[in-house]
DNA sequence: GTCTATAACGGGATAGAC
DNA sequence: GTCTATCCCGTTATAGAC
């Protein structure tokens, strides 16, 4: 493990990503954020001109790659993909972030209710989410495109919040879950996920 | 419809509510709220002390009687439950408040880093939690402890990404899915979430 | 490109009159 | 209980020397 001189700019990007993923965009300062990556506080300014800018930077850096492997896997599974393997080309790219302090802060951005992070996600989201249905649609027929569209935002949900909880479960499942296992809670997401998508599209009757 | 007079600290906890839902804790300022209730800056102190207890009465006041149903409910489905009954007693109670400003709020509570709104929501949360993973299990013995809450997380993690998504549903779909029809957007999600419980728990081989 | 110093502002909270 | 006025702090952003 060779530590490299990284310029300003990644030196910024990598503290403010750590501490966005730990207290969130709002309590994190710039002055947080140039403490921790040891450079001056008027660097941030002058290399993304606002506060604004750099969390657009910071979820870019990130989201772009991880967009470019979903089509990729997309792509690879063919026009005969099963529903597990869309559920994986969805999910996949998403948790397998080499650097685990980003999945919490891209599950919290989900639900931010900020104007500004809204405009990012219908900018890198929507057409993710037109591709994925078109093929969603493919392996299910019998799915209308309302309730294709619906079981997605179940799925990202489901998705996005396992992220922004990934350091809580041990304490919030009274240590009966681990997430730091993180192939094993993909494979049970994506069961979870692939199964919610298969469900019949009319109401059985209950009880 | 008859407008009664409502007392000052009402009037804080229905503008407080309304402004946190509509921008977030962070965005909503004392000031805004009072502005809102109408009343002066100084009574939000004098009548909740600080800021994160009037956050707390806020979500106290929704989030205490939704638990008290979703027991009611739990109860009232016996021991015999299906899976269906049970998802619906955990997620009917949260989408059918009367005020739907709320939704959103409560959703993106769910995923805040702010330690402080960590401990309200592992306050009010976990007893749900543990009570309802002993009746997925009752429902579902063959899945394990471990994979019955994870699946619960997941459910949650629907849920309430669904609800911090309400108002945006439409925007995100292009006008394919519509949130106002709250019943039907329920019925999709127990489905959804009742399908994923019943997955198999083991792998099955794909492709 | 990098630093120090500071401007300009908005926030939560409080003192004290009424 | 309700008001006005204000304190005090942390924030983003910038000006200007190096």
């Amino acid at each position: 493990m060779i530590e490299v001189a990284v310029d300003t700019k990644t030196k910024i990007l990598d503290a403010a990503e750590k501490l966005f993923g730990n207290k969130g965009f709002d309590a994190t300062s710039l002055r947080d954020i140039t403490a921790g990556a040891d450079v001056n506080l008027a660097a941030v300014n002058y290399h993304f001109q606002t506060k604004e800018s750099l969390i657009d930077a910071v979820i870019a850096r990130r989201l772009e790659p991880v967009n470019r492997r979903r089509l990729e896997m997309l792509t690879a599974a063919g026009p005969n993909a099963t529903v597990e393997q869309l559920v994986e080309a969805f999910v996949l790219p998403v948790v397998q972030q080499d650097i685990s302090s980003i999945l919490p802060m891209m599950g919290r951005a989900f639900a931010s209710p900020d104007p500004f992070l809204l405009r990012i996600f219908k900018r890198n989201l929507i057409p993710i989410a037109d591709r994925f249905c078109e093929a969603f649609m493919v392996a299910l027929p019998q799915l209308s495109p309302e309730e294709c569209r619906w079981r997605l935002l179940f799925a990202a949900g489901s998705m996005a919040q396992t992220l922004s909880w990934s350091q809580l479960v041990g304490e919030i499942t009274r240590g009966v879950c681990d997430a730091t296992d993180r192939e094993a809670v993909t494979d049970r997401l994506v069961r979870f996920v692939a199964a919610g998508f298969r469900a019949s599209d009319v109401r059985e009757g209950h009880a």
